[in-house]
DNA sequence: ATAGCTTTGTGTCAATTTTACACTATCCAA
DNA sequence: TTGGATAGTGTAAAATTGACACAAAGCTAT
Protein backbone atom coordinates (compact mmCIF):
# COMPACT_ATOMS: atom_id res chain seq x y z
CA UNK A 1 0.00 0.00 0.00
CA UNK A 2 1.60 3.28 -0.74
CA UNK A 3 1.25 6.85 -0.39
CA UNK A 4 -1.31 9.16 -0.55
CA UNK A 5 -1.08 13.08 -0.15
CA UNK A 6 -2.95 14.22 3.16
CA UNK A 7 -3.12 17.74 3.95
CA UNK A 8 -3.84 19.27 0.37
CA UNK A 9 -6.28 21.63 1.75
CA UNK A 10 -3.35 23.37 4.10
CA UNK A 11 -0.45 25.58 3.12
CA UNK A 12 3.06 24.29 2.38
CA UNK A 13 5.41 26.45 4.17
CA UNK A 14 8.25 27.89 1.60
CA UNK A 15 10.96 27.96 4.07
CA UNK A 16 10.89 24.73 6.07
CA UNK A 17 11.49 21.16 5.29
CA UNK A 18 12.36 17.61 6.58
CA UNK A 19 14.75 15.08 5.43
CA UNK A 20 14.55 11.93 6.37
CA UNK A 21 17.77 9.61 6.40
CA UNK A 22 15.59 6.00 6.36
CA UNK A 23 18.09 3.03 7.41
CA UNK A 24 18.07 -0.33 7.54
CA UNK A 25 20.08 -3.46 7.83
CA UNK A 26 20.23 -5.99 5.92
CA UNK A 27 21.31 -8.71 7.98
CA UNK A 28 25.17 -7.75 6.78
CA UNK A 29 25.39 -3.55 6.97
CA UNK A 30 23.86 -0.64 7.38
CA UNK A 31 22.03 0.95 4.31
CA UNK A 32 20.10 4.11 3.66
CA UNK A 33 16.93 4.52 1.24
CA UNK A 34 17.75 6.67 -1.21
CA UNK A 35 15.91 8.83 -4.01
CA UNK A 36 17.36 9.14 -7.66
CA UNK A 37 16.81 11.90 -8.82
CA UNK A 38 17.51 10.97 -12.81
CA UNK A 39 19.36 11.84 -15.00
CA UNK A 40 17.91 14.71 -15.69
CA UNK A 41 19.20 16.49 -12.37
CA UNK A 42 22.59 14.61 -12.38
CA UNK A 43 24.11 16.89 -15.15
CA UNK A 44 25.44 19.36 -12.47
CA UNK A 45 25.36 17.24 -9.24
CA UNK A 46 24.83 14.08 -7.35
CA UNK A 47 21.85 11.91 -8.49
CA UNK A 48 20.66 10.44 -5.18
CA UNK A 49 18.93 12.18 -2.64
CA UNK A 50 17.72 11.74 1.16
CA UNK A 51 13.75 11.93 0.45
CA UNK A 52 12.01 14.96 1.86
CA UNK A 53 9.78 17.03 1.48
CA UNK A 54 8.16 20.76 2.79
CA UNK A 55 6.12 21.05 5.52
CA UNK A 56 2.68 22.14 5.92
CA UNK A 57 1.51 24.83 7.99
CA UNK A 58 -0.25 23.01 9.69
CA UNK A 59 1.59 19.65 11.15
CA UNK A 60 4.30 19.74 13.78
CA UNK A 61 7.69 18.67 12.67
CA UNK A 62 7.45 14.62 13.88
CA UNK A 63 4.00 14.74 11.66
CA UNK A 64 6.26 15.69 8.87
CA UNK A 65 8.71 13.53 8.91
CA UNK A 66 6.31 11.02 9.59
CA UNK A 67 3.99 11.65 6.35
CA UNK A 68 7.87 11.85 4.02
CA UNK A 69 8.28 8.16 5.12
CA UNK A 70 4.79 7.02 4.88
CA UNK A 71 4.62 8.93 1.21
CA UNK A 72 7.42 7.06 -0.19
CA UNK A 73 7.29 3.34 1.92
CA UNK A 74 3.72 3.31 2.94
CA UNK A 75 5.22 2.69 6.55
CA UNK A 76 3.37 3.70 9.99
CA UNK A 77 4.84 3.52 13.26
CA UNK A 78 8.44 3.48 13.03
CA UNK A 79 10.87 4.74 14.95
CA UNK A 80 12.01 8.56 14.61
CA UNK A 81 14.56 10.74 15.76
CA UNK A 82 15.37 14.36 15.16
CA UNK A 83 18.74 14.98 14.06
CA UNK A 84 18.96 18.56 14.23
CA UNK A 85 18.66 21.63 11.32
CA UNK A 86 20.12 22.68 8.47
CA UNK A 87 20.40 25.86 6.78
CA UNK A 88 23.05 27.76 5.21
CA UNK A 89 21.82 30.40 3.54
CA UNK A 90 24.17 29.17 0.62
CA UNK A 91 22.43 25.66 1.07
CA UNK A 92 20.99 25.10 -2.33
CA UNK A 93 23.44 26.90 -4.63
CA UNK A 94 22.95 24.52 -8.19
CA UNK A 95 20.95 24.81 -11.08
CA UNK A 96 20.28 21.04 -11.28
CA UNK A 97 19.13 21.57 -7.23
CA UNK A 98 16.27 24.53 -8.58
CA UNK A 99 14.84 22.16 -10.88
CA UNK A 100 14.37 19.74 -8.80
CA UNK A 101 12.88 21.73 -6.60
CA UNK A 102 10.23 23.11 -8.49
CA UNK A 103 9.51 19.70 -9.28
CA UNK A 104 8.61 19.07 -5.93
CA UNK A 105 6.52 22.19 -5.55
CA UNK A 106 9.15 24.02 -3.28
CA UNK A 107 10.15 27.26 -4.06
CA UNK A 108 13.85 27.38 -5.46
CA UNK A 109 14.43 31.02 -4.74
CA UNK A 110 13.34 30.88 -1.12
CA UNK A 111 16.02 29.87 1.81
CA UNK A 112 15.26 26.96 3.37
CA UNK A 113 15.47 25.76 7.03
CA UNK A 114 15.79 21.78 6.59
CA UNK A 115 14.85 19.67 9.95
CA UNK A 116 16.67 16.05 9.61
CA UNK A 117 15.24 13.06 11.12
CA UNK A 118 16.17 9.35 11.15
CA UNK A 119 14.44 6.80 11.28
CA UNK A 120 14.94 3.09 11.35
CA UNK A 121 12.76 0.49 9.76
CA UNK A 122 13.11 -3.36 9.63
CA UNK A 123 13.96 -3.38 5.46
CA UNK A 124 12.05 -6.49 4.82
CA UNK A 125 9.21 -4.20 5.90
CA UNK A 126 9.90 -2.76 2.38
CA UNK A 127 11.13 -4.07 -0.47
CA UNK A 128 11.27 -1.00 -3.45
CA UNK A 129 9.35 -2.23 -6.30
CA UNK A 130 10.58 -1.00 -9.77
CA UNK A 131 6.93 0.09 -10.45
CA UNK A 132 6.52 2.10 -7.10
CA UNK A 133 5.01 5.50 -6.92
CA UNK A 134 7.17 7.94 -9.23
CA UNK A 135 9.96 8.14 -7.41
CA UNK A 136 13.21 5.48 -7.77
CA UNK A 137 13.59 4.61 -4.07
CA UNK A 138 16.22 2.21 -3.49
CA UNK A 139 18.37 0.62 -0.46
CA UNK A 140 22.03 1.45 -0.50
CA UNK A 141 24.80 0.45 2.03
CA UNK A 142 25.87 3.43 4.18
CA UNK A 143 29.63 2.95 2.98
CA UNK A 144 29.13 3.15 -0.29
CA UNK A 145 27.71 6.72 -0.15
CA UNK A 146 30.62 9.04 -1.24
CA UNK A 147 28.70 11.84 -1.68
CA UNK A 148 24.46 13.34 -1.89
CA UNK A 149 23.04 15.88 -3.19
CA UNK A 150 22.32 19.46 -1.73
CA UNK A 151 24.14 19.15 1.45
CA UNK A 152 22.31 15.46 2.25
CA UNK A 153 25.55 14.05 3.12
CA UNK A 154 26.47 15.97 5.57
CA UNK A 155 23.06 15.40 7.57
CA UNK A 156 23.93 11.68 6.87
CA UNK A 157 27.06 11.91 8.68
CA UNK A 158 25.40 13.66 11.63
CA UNK A 159 22.53 11.05 11.06
CA UNK A 160 24.98 7.91 11.37
CA UNK A 161 26.53 9.86 14.84
CA UNK A 162 23.51 10.48 15.97
CA UNK A 163 22.57 6.94 15.51
CA UNK A 164 25.96 5.71 17.31
CA UNK A 165 25.38 7.84 20.10
CA UNK A 166 22.17 6.88 21.08
CA UNK A 167 22.64 2.95 20.47
CA UNK A 168 25.20 3.31 23.42
CA UNK A 169 22.21 4.68 25.57
CA UNK A 170 19.08 2.82 24.62
CA UNK A 171 18.64 -0.35 22.37
CA UNK A 172 16.95 1.25 19.33
CA UNK A 173 19.12 -1.19 17.56
CA UNK A 174 16.05 -3.83 17.15
CA UNK A 175 14.13 -1.29 15.28
CA UNK A 176 16.31 -2.74 12.30
CA UNK A 177 15.66 -6.03 12.55
CA UNK A 178 12.60 -8.23 11.99
CA UNK A 179 11.11 -9.60 14.87
CA UNK A 180 13.09 -12.58 15.19
CA UNK A 181 16.99 -12.56 14.75
CA UNK A 182 19.96 -14.31 15.72
CA UNK A 183 22.70 -13.06 17.92
CA UNK A 184 25.12 -13.05 15.73
CA UNK A 185 22.68 -10.45 13.23
CA UNK A 186 22.61 -8.32 16.04
CA UNK A 187 26.21 -8.80 16.72
CA UNK A 188 26.43 -7.58 13.10
CA UNK A 189 24.45 -4.70 13.44
CA UNK A 190 26.25 -3.32 16.30
CA UNK A 191 30.01 -3.56 14.20
CA UNK A 192 28.02 -1.74 11.59
CA UNK A 193 26.83 1.11 13.55
CA UNK A 194 29.58 1.57 15.65
CA UNK A 195 31.98 1.22 13.17
CA UNK A 196 34.34 -0.95 14.67
CA UNK A 197 34.85 -5.11 15.60
CA UNK A 198 33.41 -6.34 18.79
CA UNK A 199 34.59 -9.85 20.09
CA UNK A 200 31.81 -12.12 19.25
CA UNK A 201 32.59 -13.94 23.28
CA UNK A 202 32.31 -10.53 25.10
CA UNK A 203 29.63 -9.44 22.67
CA UNK A 204 27.37 -11.99 23.65
CA UNK A 205 28.08 -12.52 27.11
CA UNK A 206 27.09 -8.62 27.37
CA UNK A 207 24.05 -9.00 26.11
CA UNK A 208 22.72 -11.61 27.25
CA UNK A 209 23.57 -10.48 31.06
CA UNK A 210 20.94 -7.16 30.51
CA UNK A 211 18.56 -9.90 30.23
CA UNK A 212 16.52 -7.68 27.46
CA UNK A 213 16.15 -10.92 25.23
CA UNK A 214 13.38 -13.43 25.18
CA UNK A 215 15.59 -16.71 23.50
CA UNK A 216 12.87 -18.72 21.67
CA UNK A 217 13.00 -22.09 21.20
CA UNK A 218 13.03 -22.19 17.98
CA UNK A 219 16.31 -22.25 14.81
CA UNK A 220 17.04 -20.87 11.60
CA UNK A 221 15.73 -22.63 8.77
CA UNK A 222 17.59 -23.01 5.28
CA UNK A 223 20.92 -21.91 6.32
CA UNK A 224 24.13 -24.05 4.87
CA UNK A 225 25.39 -23.84 8.47
CA UNK A 226 24.55 -24.43 11.92
CA UNK A 227 21.53 -23.24 12.64
CA UNK A 228 21.51 -20.33 15.19
CA UNK A 229 18.97 -19.82 17.92
CA UNK A 230 15.98 -17.15 17.57
CA UNK A 231 15.63 -14.28 20.00
CA UNK A 232 13.02 -11.50 20.28
CA UNK A 233 13.25 -7.79 21.89
CA UNK A 234 11.90 -8.18 25.23
CA UNK A 235 10.16 -4.70 25.83
CA UNK A 236 8.95 -5.08 29.33
CA UNK A 237 12.22 -6.43 30.47
CA UNK A 238 13.87 -3.37 29.44
CA UNK A 239 11.37 -1.18 30.64
CA UNK A 240 12.48 -2.55 33.93
CA UNK A 241 16.00 -2.06 33.61
CA UNK A 242 15.19 1.49 32.32
CA UNK A 243 14.06 2.00 36.15
CA UNK A 244 16.80 1.35 37.45
CA UNK A 245 18.36 4.70 35.83
CA UNK A 246 20.44 2.27 33.92
CA UNK A 247 21.12 4.27 30.51
CA UNK A 248 24.73 3.47 28.85
CA UNK A 249 25.22 -0.20 27.72
CA UNK A 250 28.82 0.44 27.69
CA UNK A 251 30.09 0.08 23.93
CA UNK B 1 30.36 46.37 25.14
CA UNK B 2 26.85 45.36 24.35
CA UNK B 3 24.69 44.79 21.32
CA UNK B 4 25.37 46.13 17.89
CA UNK B 5 22.62 44.76 15.44
CA UNK B 6 23.69 44.00 12.20
CA UNK B 7 22.75 43.03 8.82
CA UNK B 8 19.91 45.55 9.40
CA UNK B 9 19.81 45.51 5.18
CA UNK B 10 19.24 41.82 5.06
CA UNK B 11 15.68 40.37 5.30
CA UNK B 12 14.06 38.53 8.25
CA UNK B 13 12.96 35.39 7.66
CA UNK B 14 9.66 35.49 9.77
CA UNK B 15 9.03 31.87 9.90
CA UNK B 16 12.38 30.59 11.48
CA UNK B 17 14.18 31.83 15.09
CA UNK B 18 16.98 30.38 16.97
CA UNK B 19 16.56 30.35 20.44
CA UNK B 20 19.61 29.83 23.01
CA UNK B 21 19.44 28.48 26.60
CA UNK B 22 22.44 30.19 27.81
CA UNK B 23 24.37 27.54 30.45
CA UNK B 24 26.36 29.09 33.34
CA UNK B 25 27.61 27.73 36.70
CA UNK B 26 27.51 29.73 40.20
CA UNK B 27 30.31 27.31 41.59
CA UNK B 28 27.41 26.03 43.34
CA UNK B 29 24.72 24.90 40.71
CA UNK B 30 24.01 25.61 37.01
CA UNK B 31 22.04 28.29 35.92
CA UNK B 32 20.25 29.92 32.74
CA UNK B 33 20.33 33.54 31.31
CA UNK B 34 16.81 34.00 31.25
CA UNK B 35 14.89 37.28 30.23
CA UNK B 36 11.94 38.88 31.85
CA UNK B 37 9.30 39.97 29.59
CA UNK B 38 7.63 42.06 31.82
CA UNK B 39 4.45 42.85 33.59
CA UNK B 40 2.48 43.49 30.42
CA UNK B 41 3.31 39.81 29.09
CA UNK B 42 2.43 37.69 32.26
CA UNK B 43 -1.05 38.46 32.06
CA UNK B 44 -1.54 34.96 30.70
CA UNK B 45 1.78 32.94 31.36
CA UNK B 46 5.20 32.83 32.70
CA UNK B 47 7.26 35.87 32.09
CA UNK B 48 10.36 34.17 32.19
CA UNK B 49 12.00 32.95 28.51
CA UNK B 50 14.74 31.53 26.65
CA UNK B 51 16.67 34.51 24.96
CA UNK B 52 16.05 34.37 20.88
CA UNK B 53 15.05 35.93 17.53
CA UNK B 54 14.36 35.41 13.93
CA UNK B 55 16.80 35.00 11.79
CA UNK B 56 18.19 37.04 8.68
CA UNK B 57 18.19 35.11 5.16
CA UNK B 58 21.77 35.70 5.15
CA UNK B 59 22.78 33.95 7.98
CA UNK B 60 23.43 30.23 9.00
CA UNK B 61 21.85 29.04 12.01
CA UNK B 62 25.32 29.05 14.05
CA UNK B 63 25.71 32.68 13.26
CA UNK B 64 22.71 33.39 14.26
CA UNK B 65 22.66 31.72 17.61
CA UNK B 66 25.61 33.63 18.14
CA UNK B 67 24.33 36.80 17.25
CA UNK B 68 22.24 36.68 19.87
CA UNK B 69 24.28 35.50 22.24
CA UNK B 70 26.29 38.47 21.27
CA UNK B 71 23.44 41.09 21.32
CA UNK B 72 22.25 40.35 24.92
CA UNK B 73 25.92 39.54 26.57
CA UNK B 74 28.45 40.42 24.17
CA UNK B 75 29.75 37.71 24.25
CA UNK B 76 32.16 36.16 21.33
CA UNK B 77 33.90 32.99 20.95
CA UNK B 78 31.63 30.61 23.13
CA UNK B 79 30.95 27.37 22.78
CA UNK B 80 27.80 26.79 21.27
CA UNK B 81 25.58 23.42 19.87
CA UNK B 82 22.62 22.88 18.45
CA UNK B 83 20.14 21.16 20.50
CA UNK B 84 16.92 20.84 17.69
CA UNK B 85 14.23 22.22 16.27
CA UNK B 86 11.30 22.65 18.08
CA UNK B 87 8.05 23.62 15.79
CA UNK B 88 4.34 22.74 16.85
CA UNK B 89 1.42 24.81 14.71
CA UNK B 90 -0.10 25.72 18.01
CA UNK B 91 3.37 26.67 19.66
CA UNK B 92 2.26 30.07 19.85
CA UNK B 93 -1.02 30.12 21.35
CA UNK B 94 -1.54 32.78 24.10
CA UNK B 95 -2.82 36.23 22.86
CA UNK B 96 0.44 37.90 25.44
CA UNK B 97 2.78 35.77 23.13
CA UNK B 98 1.29 37.44 20.26
CA UNK B 99 2.19 41.01 21.75
CA UNK B 100 5.41 39.87 23.00
CA UNK B 101 6.51 38.52 19.47
CA UNK B 102 5.42 41.96 17.72
CA UNK B 103 7.56 43.70 20.47
CA UNK B 104 10.50 42.09 18.92
CA UNK B 105 9.89 42.64 15.53
CA UNK B 106 8.16 38.76 14.39
CA UNK B 107 5.07 38.52 12.77
CA UNK B 108 2.56 36.88 15.21
CA UNK B 109 0.55 34.99 12.78
CA UNK B 110 2.93 33.38 10.82
CA UNK B 111 3.79 29.69 11.92
CA UNK B 112 7.39 29.57 13.45
CA UNK B 113 10.38 27.04 13.58
CA UNK B 114 12.52 27.47 16.11
CA UNK B 115 16.00 26.18 16.13
CA UNK B 116 17.31 25.66 20.10
CA UNK B 117 21.22 26.08 20.60
CA UNK B 118 22.67 25.58 24.32
CA UNK B 119 25.62 27.57 24.74
CA UNK B 120 27.80 27.08 28.04
CA UNK B 121 29.59 30.70 28.98
CA UNK B 122 32.21 31.22 31.91
CA UNK B 123 29.64 33.14 34.43
CA UNK B 124 32.16 35.54 35.57
CA UNK B 125 32.34 37.03 32.16
CA UNK B 126 28.81 37.94 32.05
CA UNK B 127 26.88 40.26 35.43
CA UNK B 128 23.92 41.45 34.14
CA UNK B 129 23.47 44.66 34.56
CA UNK B 130 20.43 46.54 35.81
CA UNK B 131 20.55 49.65 33.45
CA UNK B 132 21.75 46.52 30.22
CA UNK B 133 20.60 47.07 26.79
CA UNK B 134 16.59 47.10 26.48
CA UNK B 135 16.39 43.70 28.04
CA UNK B 136 15.92 42.34 31.74
CA UNK B 137 18.67 39.34 31.94
CA UNK B 138 19.41 37.41 34.73
CA UNK B 139 20.61 34.12 36.13
CA UNK B 140 18.26 31.88 37.16
CA UNK B 141 19.34 28.60 38.43
CA UNK B 142 17.89 25.62 36.69
CA UNK B 143 16.78 23.68 39.55
CA UNK B 144 14.48 26.90 39.98
CA UNK B 145 12.82 26.90 37.13
CA UNK B 146 9.39 25.47 37.02
CA UNK B 147 7.51 27.00 33.60
CA UNK B 148 9.20 29.27 30.88
CA UNK B 149 7.22 31.22 28.40
CA UNK B 150 5.97 29.49 25.15
CA UNK B 151 7.54 25.94 24.58
CA UNK B 152 10.82 27.43 25.98
CA UNK B 153 10.56 24.70 28.91
CA UNK B 154 10.49 22.23 26.90
CA UNK B 155 13.37 23.26 25.19
CA UNK B 156 15.32 23.98 28.32
CA UNK B 157 14.49 20.09 29.26
CA UNK B 158 15.98 19.18 25.73
CA UNK B 159 18.85 21.38 26.45
CA UNK B 160 19.78 19.71 29.67
CA UNK B 161 19.77 16.43 28.35
CA UNK B 162 21.44 17.24 25.62
CA UNK B 163 24.35 18.57 28.20
CA UNK B 164 24.09 15.76 30.26
CA UNK B 165 24.67 13.46 27.32
CA UNK B 166 27.12 15.60 25.56
CA UNK B 167 29.62 16.24 28.98
CA UNK B 168 29.72 12.02 29.46
CA UNK B 169 31.52 11.98 25.81
CA UNK B 170 33.49 15.55 26.02
CA UNK B 171 35.31 17.51 28.58
CA UNK B 172 33.01 20.37 27.35
CA UNK B 173 32.18 21.51 30.99
CA UNK B 174 35.34 23.82 31.55
CA UNK B 175 33.41 26.07 29.25
CA UNK B 176 31.29 26.99 32.47
CA UNK B 177 34.08 27.57 34.62
CA UNK B 178 36.88 30.32 35.39
CA UNK B 179 40.27 29.90 33.60
CA UNK B 180 41.46 28.50 37.03
CA UNK B 181 39.35 25.95 39.22
CA UNK B 182 39.33 23.70 41.36
CA UNK B 183 38.62 19.69 41.58
CA UNK B 184 35.91 20.58 43.93
CA UNK B 185 34.35 22.87 41.74
CA UNK B 186 34.72 20.52 39.29
CA UNK B 187 33.36 18.00 40.71
CA UNK B 188 29.88 20.23 41.84
CA UNK B 189 29.85 20.95 38.38
CA UNK B 190 29.88 17.56 36.99
CA UNK B 191 26.95 16.91 39.69
CA UNK B 192 24.62 19.73 38.80
CA UNK B 193 24.79 18.63 35.16
CA UNK B 194 24.81 14.90 35.51
CA UNK B 195 21.88 15.67 38.52
CA UNK B 196 23.59 12.82 40.65
CA UNK B 197 25.62 12.68 43.56
CA UNK B 198 29.43 11.45 42.66
CA UNK B 199 32.08 9.92 45.38
CA UNK B 200 34.32 12.98 45.91
CA UNK B 201 37.76 10.43 45.99
CA UNK B 202 36.59 8.21 42.39
CA UNK B 203 35.74 10.95 41.14
CA UNK B 204 39.19 12.88 41.40
CA UNK B 205 40.83 9.28 40.67
CA UNK B 206 38.94 9.57 37.48
CA UNK B 207 39.51 13.20 36.44
CA UNK B 208 43.54 13.07 37.52
CA UNK B 209 44.06 9.69 35.47
CA UNK B 210 42.28 11.36 32.59
CA UNK B 211 45.98 13.92 33.13
CA UNK B 212 44.06 16.12 30.82
CA UNK B 213 44.34 18.81 33.79
CA UNK B 214 47.01 20.85 34.55
CA UNK B 215 47.79 21.39 38.26
CA UNK B 216 48.93 24.69 39.09
CA UNK B 217 51.30 25.87 41.82
CA UNK B 218 48.93 28.08 43.48
CA UNK B 219 45.67 28.12 45.82
CA UNK B 220 43.01 29.54 46.31
CA UNK B 221 42.88 32.91 48.52
CA UNK B 222 40.30 34.42 51.01
CA UNK B 223 38.36 31.22 51.65
CA UNK B 224 37.58 30.50 54.83
CA UNK B 225 38.69 26.98 54.82
CA UNK B 226 41.52 25.41 53.58
CA UNK B 227 42.27 26.52 50.09
CA UNK B 228 42.15 24.02 47.58
CA UNK B 229 45.09 23.87 44.49
CA UNK B 230 43.98 25.38 41.29
CA UNK B 231 43.88 23.84 37.79
CA UNK B 232 43.44 24.42 34.49
CA UNK B 233 42.27 22.54 31.36
CA UNK B 234 44.80 21.51 29.21
CA UNK B 235 43.75 21.23 25.72
CA UNK B 236 46.68 19.56 24.19
CA UNK B 237 46.73 16.92 26.62
CA UNK B 238 43.07 16.38 25.63
CA UNK B 239 43.57 16.15 21.71
CA UNK B 240 46.13 13.63 22.49
CA UNK B 241 43.29 11.74 24.16
CA UNK B 242 40.76 12.15 21.68
CA UNK B 243 43.58 10.07 19.14
CA UNK B 244 43.23 7.65 21.06
CA UNK B 245 39.77 6.85 20.09
CA UNK B 246 38.45 7.87 23.53
CA UNK B 247 35.13 8.97 23.65
CA UNK B 248 33.80 7.71 27.06
CA UNK B 249 34.35 9.41 30.20
CA UNK B 250 32.45 6.73 32.08
CA UNK B 251 30.09 8.95 33.90
C1' DA C 1 27.22 -41.62 3.10
C1' DT C 2 30.84 -39.06 3.54
C1' DA C 3 33.89 -35.19 3.50
C1' DG C 4 34.23 -30.52 3.55
C1' DC C 5 32.48 -26.00 4.22
C1' DT C 6 30.47 -22.55 7.14
C1' DT C 7 28.84 -20.47 11.13
C1' DT C 8 27.28 -21.29 16.00
C1' DG C 9 28.11 -21.44 20.67
C1' DT C 10 30.85 -21.72 24.69
C1' DG C 11 34.72 -20.64 29.34
C1' DT C 12 38.65 -18.93 31.65
C1' DC C 13 42.10 -16.14 33.33
C1' DA C 14 44.52 -11.75 33.94
C1' DA C 15 44.11 -6.96 33.97
C1' DT C 16 41.46 -3.09 34.74
C1' DT C 17 37.86 -0.50 36.63
C1' DT C 18 34.46 0.49 39.92
C1' DT C 19 32.57 1.03 44.34
C1' DA C 20 32.30 2.00 49.14
C1' DC C 21 34.20 4.15 52.80
C1' DA C 22 36.86 7.83 57.12
C1' DC C 23 40.28 10.58 58.81
C1' DT C 24 43.97 14.18 58.90
C1' DA C 25 45.59 18.71 57.09
C1' DT C 26 45.04 23.52 56.29
C1' DC C 27 43.25 27.84 56.38
C1' DC C 28 40.09 31.56 58.28
C1' DA C 29 37.46 33.75 61.88
C1' DA C 30 36.14 34.48 66.34
C1' DT D 1 43.70 29.05 70.70
C1' DT D 2 39.83 27.00 69.30
C1' DG D 3 36.15 25.82 66.20
C1' DG D 4 34.36 25.57 61.70
C1' DA D 5 34.79 24.35 56.96
C1' DT D 6 36.54 22.15 53.10
C1' DA D 7 40.74 19.82 50.90
C1' DG D 8 43.09 15.95 50.13
C1' DT D 9 44.31 11.16 50.43
C1' DG D 10 44.31 5.00 50.12
C1' DT D 11 42.64 0.45 50.17
C1' DA D 12 40.28 -3.76 49.62
C1' DA D 13 36.44 -6.33 47.50
C1' DA D 14 33.60 -6.77 43.58
C1' DA D 15 32.55 -6.22 38.91
C1' DT D 16 33.81 -5.66 34.28
C1' DT D 17 36.64 -6.04 30.35
C1' DG D 18 39.64 -8.05 27.00
C1' DA D 19 42.04 -11.65 24.81
C1' DC D 20 41.77 -16.01 23.09
C1' DA D 21 40.48 -21.52 20.48
C1' DC D 22 37.86 -25.42 19.52
C1' DA D 23 33.97 -28.67 19.17
C1' DA D 24 29.05 -29.02 17.37
C1' DA D 25 25.51 -28.65 13.79
C1' DG D 26 23.63 -28.22 9.57
C1' DC D 27 24.04 -27.88 4.52
C1' DT D 28 26.25 -29.16 -0.12
C1' DA D 29 28.63 -31.49 -3.37
C1' DT D 30 30.51 -35.71 -4.53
Amino acid sequence: MQHNPKKINSELNPNVSVDCVIFGFDLEQLTVLLIDRGEISSAFGPRMALPGNLIYDNENLDMAANRVLDELTGLNNIYLEQVGAFGDPDRIHKESDREWLKSIRAEPEARVITVAYFTLVPMSDYKPQASSFAKNADWVPVSEIKELAFDHFEILQAAKEKLKQKIKIQPIGFNLLPEKFTLSQLHRLYESILDKPLDKRNFRRKIQKLDILTSLREKQRGVPHKPSLLYEFNEEKYQELTQTGFDNFGF
